[in-house]
DNA sequence: GTCTATAAGTTGATAGAC
DNA sequence: GTCTATCAACTTATAGAC
């Protein structure tokens, strides 16, 4: 409060962020420049330098904040879940679909952008997205160890699996044929049948 | 025959299109200028436009190949393979993954730089990518019909276990801890499993 | 908080020499 | 078949006015 009138900091950061992220999602981080981001959001070019160091850091702040809500968001999913693993492989399952169809344009910079990260921000990001691999691993071999699923490697079939999860953002429309819980199903359903615990 | 001497096109225009290849997949394509492709071929900038009008046919042209042989490689595996559809799932999901690791760069371009394609020529990739997941929509299709196959949606289906196949290529490093057999295998149980044929 | 001007360098593509 | 020189436009980022 008490804040200088006409400071419009707070609102124009976020619009900042919003504008680099739609155009890195549509024509990749390379091909957009600063004055593209500046133009989208009306500001000239320099004022953006206000409100990111520069553009790499622009791209990584995108990505690495986009992977923190989704550990954070898989860990609250968590708790609040259910405890066998056949459950909380669905609801593992049922969260990745929802977050990343909830957020096309960040889970699509997070997967195609890594290359133009440098290479301590690759590496930052790297282990957020092994950490989440590995909540998936730890539920393949609880449920492998309790007998509930048949598999023979978890850590392949966690990679396996992810991929086709988050494979749904290639080609999921709103109002298509199927809407997001029919999908959801139906990926469940192959999920289950896959581990051997449909 | 009777070529003149000192002419070295046929060898440089290969040359040209692996050194496109190879900073395309690496830095992508809108982070690589046609400076640093001559410069990786020993060529000045130039010379480069006696091998391609422009860099847009550039990345076109190596789309456009590899999508071709694609298609006629499993089009070359069908007529030779097996004739029930869980032989021709397996056969399906082992070419895959035997194609697509045979070349990670045409792949990761294949799928990355989609966007950087003017809209014919991404038409043009996008009508040979439907083309490759019908065929393997109508393996499921064929299997459900023969009652083989326990699946919900041959559709979705397809584009899931495509999604899983070629996720095979973020992670596989030659020399690792499974061989690319040992992969094939863990794939290929995971599909038959996916879609109640194991 | 934002603008304009500017620096210093790069870009894709072409022209003409050899 | 290749090189060098060149064009006009564009790039990221900064400085200083307002």
């Amino acid at each position: 409060m008490a804040r200088k009138q006409g400071s419009h900091s707070d609102i124009t950061g976020p619009r900042v962020r919003d504008a680099a992220l739609r155009l890195f999602a549509r024509h990749g981080y390379a091909a957009v420049s600063m004055r593209q981001i500046a133009g989208e959001v009306g500001l000239g070019a320099g004022a953006l330098y206000l409100y990111t160091p520069d553009k790499q850091t622009l791209l990584f702040s995108l990505m690495h904040d986009h992977m923190q809500e989704l550990l954070a968001e898989v860990k609250r999913d968590r708790v609040a879940g259910p405890d066998d693993p056949r459950a909380r492989l669905e609801a593992f399952a049922r969260f990745h679909i929802r977050f990343h169809l909830d957020r096309p344009d960040l889970v699509f910079i997070a997967y195609m952008e890594l290359r133009n990260l440098t290479p301590e921000n690759f590496a930052t990001i790297e282990d957020l997205r092994r950490r989440y691999e590995t909540r998936l691993e730890r539920i393949l071999r609880d449920g492998q160890t309790e007998g509930v699923f048949r598999l023979d490697d978890s850590k392949l079939t966690a990679m396996a699996l992810i991929a086709m999860l988050t494979g749904v953002n290639t080609w999921f429309r709103e109002g298509g044929r199927l809407d997001r819980r029919a999908v959801e199903n139906v990926y469940c359903d192959l999920v289950l049948k896959a581990v051997g615990a449909a």
